[in-house]
DNA sequence: GTCTATACTTAGATAGAC
DNA sequence: GTCTATCTAAGTATAGAC
């Protein structure tokens, strides 16, 4: 059912392709998940673009939501990875004393506002100034995929705990409850940016501009920081 | 295909019973989509449920995404009359002064996170204590829903065009850009609480208590009023 | 006008050939 | 390791009973 880690020689050039057409079905199916949602894209247009037979999703990842659950995984983790090292960042250059609570805000943020995926048009819009793929894809994954992905996404929260602990030593005289509400009405702003975009286009008669990423994280940080401080 | 506005003597009292077939699809349909999310209710399970023939849905709403857009459409009329009363009466207690932000952000905050659903349990768990059915059942729906239910969501704004307006002569001195922004953070504070209901739980080990749903009123108004008034 | 039985269509999953 | 053929489940459409 599951893949197993071992494999064949790797060196061979003809047909049975192996690795590569796993990461060739996983690079379609984020680039179509993104632009379709994850019900619009069937499995038989989804292998007919990679050019792969229908069964090879399953072959490779068992089910469609396997399929999903990885796309997200592979993301998530260089996501989180960022994170991490912007956090540990901050906290090298503040030195012995806390950092301050928007610098926390920024290395939680950034990574996510800014993320692309890995497929093709990633040097097209990259880092400055085009919109981040990966929140679109999540907004759309959490959207309509499977209920598995919303547990996956709710629990994994060891790599958000660094964050509140920094929140924590930045805000000492916050109670801990306070600070832990807090901190996920912040995180819930942060996914209204591209979770409800429409709203603010709507609300706004399209005068908000959601390309302008610099300014947005200006904003959010803005927003949280306030909120967190009282 | 769509349905007509007149009905047949409703006096009657035998087998076909129009109308009442119809609201015990949507007490059904509402109850089901809380528990088990969209995908998680099937047709076959949902007419069983009731008690009325497979094809009944179809019959009186067309298809199942028209249903569970039926349902929202049901509950959402409701929260936002109480929505629009709430606002109403705080300006009115104001006299020609605007209303405070505190005050505004919680007319338009109370209504849904206090808000059950019509069917069989809404005495058990009334309005003081419980948790809000309303908003567990929109997170699933556009969790789990069709793209149509989404766009349903984000785009019916004009209900919160009110609140934006109250807002905007309660900060005169903040620029409309800023208080559009801020109030979509605002709305994602809002939406976090039950969106992503099991990440605090997980973050806080359980310590954060997500039924006293004053408490929590409480604390989401002061985290948007700090963050909008910066 | 309302409801039911039944058939149709699509899509994900799987077994076995190659 | 890959692909074809097939199975099952689920949403939808329709014809006809009442």
């Amino acid at each position: 059912m599951t893949r197993h880690g071992a494999m064949p020689d790797p060196a061979r050039k003809d047909s049975p392709r192996g690795e590569e057409t796993r990461t060739l079905i996983l690079d379609t199916a984020e680039a179509m998940f993104v632009e379709r949602g994850y019900s619009g894209v069937t499995m038989r247009a989804l292998t007919a673009e990679a050019g792969v037979n229908l069964a090879a999703v399953n072959y490779h990842f068992g089910t469609k939501d396997a399929l999903l659950l990885e796309v997200f995984r592979r993301g998530s983790l260089s996501i989180n990875r960022e994170r991490a090292r912007r956090l540990h960042a901050v906290e090298a250059a503040a030195g012995n004393r806390p950092p301050a609570v928007r610098d926390i805000l920024r290395a939680l943020f950034e990574p996510p506002l800014r993320a692309t995926f890995h497929s093709r048009r990633a040097s097209s819009e990259g880092s400055a100034g085009g919109s981040s793929i990966y929140m679109q894809f999540v907004a759309r994954a959490v959207l309509d995929g499977p209920p598995q992905m919303r547990a996956l996404i709710e629990r994994d929260v060891t790599h958000l705990e660094r964050f509140v602990e920094a929140l924590s030593r930045a805000l000492p005289d916050l109670p801990r409850e306070d600070l832990l509400w807090r901190f996920h009405f912040a995180m819930g702003a942060l996914h209204s940016i591209y979770h409800d975009l429409r709203r603010l286009d709507a609300l706004s008669g399209g005068a908000c501009d959601l390309g302008d990423v610099d300014a947005t994280i200006d904003r959010v940080v803005d927003f949280a920081a306030a909120g967190l401080q009282d």
